[in-house]
DNA sequence: GCCAACCTAACGACCGGTCGGTTGTTTAGC
DNA sequence: GCTAAACAACCGACCGGTCGTTAGGTTGGC
């Protein structure tokens, strides 16, 4: 808590958290750094700054991790498993930057919503490539890229909603939980066994 | 849009599920009825019953529909797959709706907290309860149910957050994509064979 | 002397909500 | 069949409060 950028960035991260970016005041924000608001203009340009600034740093520090780790994985199952490791363990870690992230899209001006998504983009094509390489290699059932690397990766993103830093479960647990859920939806073969001929419910009943 | 009070809770669905909650206003609603915002609370008691009243209607519905999915479904297989797909397809039908649900929980004092939460718990007990009977008949893979239940629904909370009415696929393709995504990550079986024996990178990096 | 870091005070805009009053329709009493 | 009370639906004007932001001044360390 050296500088006062650092404290606001994480009592904003808190605040935005937890009370949502729109129904958190800079008063609120500066209250719980012991300043007056009017101080926060002397560190941010504003409080979409504020926002940017903690979506940006997140998004980058995703990528960076995920470069990192798929370094070490040789393999489409390997570096998918490994892909799908990193995106849990990162978004249960850091929670409430990722959950940030994901549902403040809303609270940005344009050229700054282009610079999130891009990013974001950037790492779908990860996960969207691995899934592509893995049906061609015979690993994965063959389906819809997009749709698949959407579940993938919004199961996780969902997860930084639901998980309790001190809950019953580990970071680790957790992760192998979504790991093998994961790979076993990918994966090839035994799906045709056990399905009705016909879907019992249409899907559009009204 | 016979009467005013359907064509509030229209519009105001379409605004927050657009704008969000707490960055829609009472007077835009009522521009967007084309009557004065006084007006509007001779309909509601407030702003936040506008909400609830959306939150309730969907879970409402959303739980009426999968008891009636599940009355035409035989067996732990066939009732799981019935689950998966009215939950699917309940969520894109109605994604203004359940998007709203889910993401604008803040929005509510505490006890239209309080209800909304026992409706949503009683429908994942529905699932979990799927879960655990497939589990116990060897169906499943034997793991964490709330865990698993969690990454079920919250896959398809998600999937109204990126679905687009008039997109690539139909509301049919993407229900059977995520049911034998789904089944087949609960599925007893397979996961063993391919795995490492370490994990190749450590779940909490730094 | 300078400049980062912070302050007090105030700005205009907008917020959710309330007020008294005005319509047009429905209902009740004779 | 007529009248009068009741009613739902809506309006313009306004309330106190809070919003994000800015202007200008003070302080303390290099």
């Amino acid at each position: 808590m050296a500088h006062m950028k650092e404290t606001l960035i994480s009592v904003a991260t808190d605040l935005f958290y937890e009370k949502g970016y729109f129904a958190t005041s800079i008063s609120r924000i500066a209250q719980g750094c012991g300043i007056q608001k009017a101080s926060i203009y002397h560190h941010f340009a504003g409080k979409e700054e504020l926002l940017f600034g903690i979506m940006e740093t997140t998004m980058a520090e995703l990528l960076k991790e995920l470069d990192k780790n798929l370094k070490a994985a040789v393999g489409v199952e390997q570096r998918m498993r490994a892909a799908v490791r990193s995106h849990v363990a990162f978004h249960l870690r850091r929670q409430k930057e990722t959950f940030i992230a994901s549902s403040e899209l809303r609270g940005l001006s344009e050229s700054n919503l282009a610079r999130i998504v891009a990013l974001r983009d950037q790492y779908e094509a990860v996960f969207q490539n691995l899934i592509a390489a893995g049906m061609e290699g015979g690993l994965f059932e063959p389906g819809d890229i997009k749709i698949l690397s959407y579940a993938i990766l919004t199961l996780c993103t969902a997860g930084a909603t639901w998980y309790k830093p001190n809950g019953r479960l580990s970071i680790a647990a957790i992760v192998e939980i979504y790991e093998n859920f994961i790979l076993n939806g990918l994966r090839k073969g035994q799906l045709t066994g056990n399905r009705p001929a016909a879907l019992a419910c249409d899907p559009w009943p009204i």
